[in-house]
DNA sequence: GACAAACACGAGTGATCGCTCGCGTTTCCT
DNA sequence: AGGAAACGCGAGCGATCACTCGTGTTTGTC
């Protein structure tokens, strides 16, 4: 056999000190500045080995590539990105009302779009390689998905078309009005845009799941609720 | 005086004849396919060339560099965009109520990504050359200007900065949806889609402007109209 | 037909990029 | 202490890119 006596396990079980965890880090933080300033392509290798103040061989000899900075620093945002936001879609917070709903979901996704937008940067771009953006597909759709849940969760008797398409749009709305908050300077403008694209989710939604709405700010949205509660998509005439 | 004989209207007076004209056209199409295919950084004038199938010499007789490429072909377009869109805010339109409104001013918009993706693909990219960037937020900035007069118009009594904030965020919403309208397949699915997206905005912007929605589909819309006009941008209690 | 100017070509140029390689330094283990 | 391996360096290699130039072809005008 031409194996090696070693367990084929990885093909790369590099053994890294101490100092080697430390510089990945560095790099993927400069990486970040880099890729946030220039985009992807447009940032070249050796700027971001200047950024952080390491020769362009030290940069890698952590990564293979160009592409697997990218990678190896979408992965860990992602990773961050499940945790900060997998407590979000816990049962008892999809029992609150609407507005507290909303709060619970949306603000653990704004404050880490606004601490990493280096994240925005990598992921919305079409010029990033196609490894991140399958990533990045799969963790979009995994979000999708639990807003698709929760949709239906209230609307059970509703074609699942219309569910999707309503999260799709909820999200996409989102998304939208994401770019417009991290655009705000920090302060108070910015906590107005926020309060602002929560009016616009909660005013889309509040017709669709109904009676989550209690606790609404306008009166009469139990009376848009008591309508009619099979127009929620609304067919056009 | 060392001033040429001629007019010094521009530099580049070039006289052309309708081969190169038909060159320029066919060279920007090809831009149009290169840059929405891989972006501008990572659209090469080689392929451009290539694409239109002249050498990339012949290109350079056209314009002196890539970037004017780009400038000419977003100019273009901004300027197609202008005139579709131009008669989207004529007052006769303006005094529509709000979902012909809606459709007066998002279906010209809608269309014109539609036939033109090339357009979001340059615009939209952090990568594309200064020149374009200040162009299109020309636009972008006229654009809200009249959203936020139409806002302004019907709520006469509101802080400026509230009806700003509400302009931008309408077209955030907007924009955030386009891109989920452009994703979705020609037919009904995009259809579908489209009057998802005139719902959101439908939706948001009924209670702000209130009386103009008396032909909406929910009935109940007049009593959230009537409640309270002053909670309309909503301070957050 | 003859001349000039616009048009078309494509190999080539300098710059930049991703990435390598050889060699010196630091750290860990025994 | 001493050897092995991880760390660190930066000049430099091949590839690619934006762009040029010398030359030949087409078009408009007289």
């Amino acid at each position: 056999m031409s194996e090696k006596p070693e367990m084929p396990e990885d093909p790369k079980p590099r053994r890294r000190q101490a100092r080697g965890e430390r510089r990945i880090t560095q790099l993927l933080q400069a990486a970040a500045n880099v890729f946030c300033a220039n985009g992807y392509t447009a940032a070249s290798t050796n700027a971001i080995a200047r950024e952080a103040h390491v020769s362009p061989g030290t940069l890698y000899q952590y990564f293979p590539n160009k592409e697997a900075i990218a990678v190896e620093l979408g992965g860990r945002l992602m990773h961050e990105m499940r945790e900060a936001h997998g407590q979000a879609f816990t049962p008892e917070n999809l029992a609150l009302p609407l507005p507290e709903l909303l709060d619970a979901v949306v603000d653990p996704l704004i404050a880490f779009n606004c601490a990493n937008p280096v994240f925005l940067a990598l992921m919305h771009g079409s010029e990033t390689p196609g490894r991140i953006a399958e990533e990045h597909d799969a963790l979009h759709a995994s979000l999708i998905e639990r807003v698709r849940v929760l949709i239906a969760h209230y609307l059970p008797d509703s074609p699942p078309a219309d569910c999707v398409r309503v999260a799709d749009m909820a999200f996409a709305v989102f998304k939208g009005g994401l770019h417009l908050v991290l655009a705000a300077p920090e302060g108070p403008e910015r906590d107005a845009t926020i309060a602002e694209l929560k009016q616009v989710l909660l005013r889309y939604l509040d017709p669709v799941i109904g009676e989550g709405a209690l606790m609404a700010g306008a009166t009469a949205a139990r009376a848009v609720a008591a309508a009619d509660a099979g127009l929620t998509t609304s067919r056009n005439p």
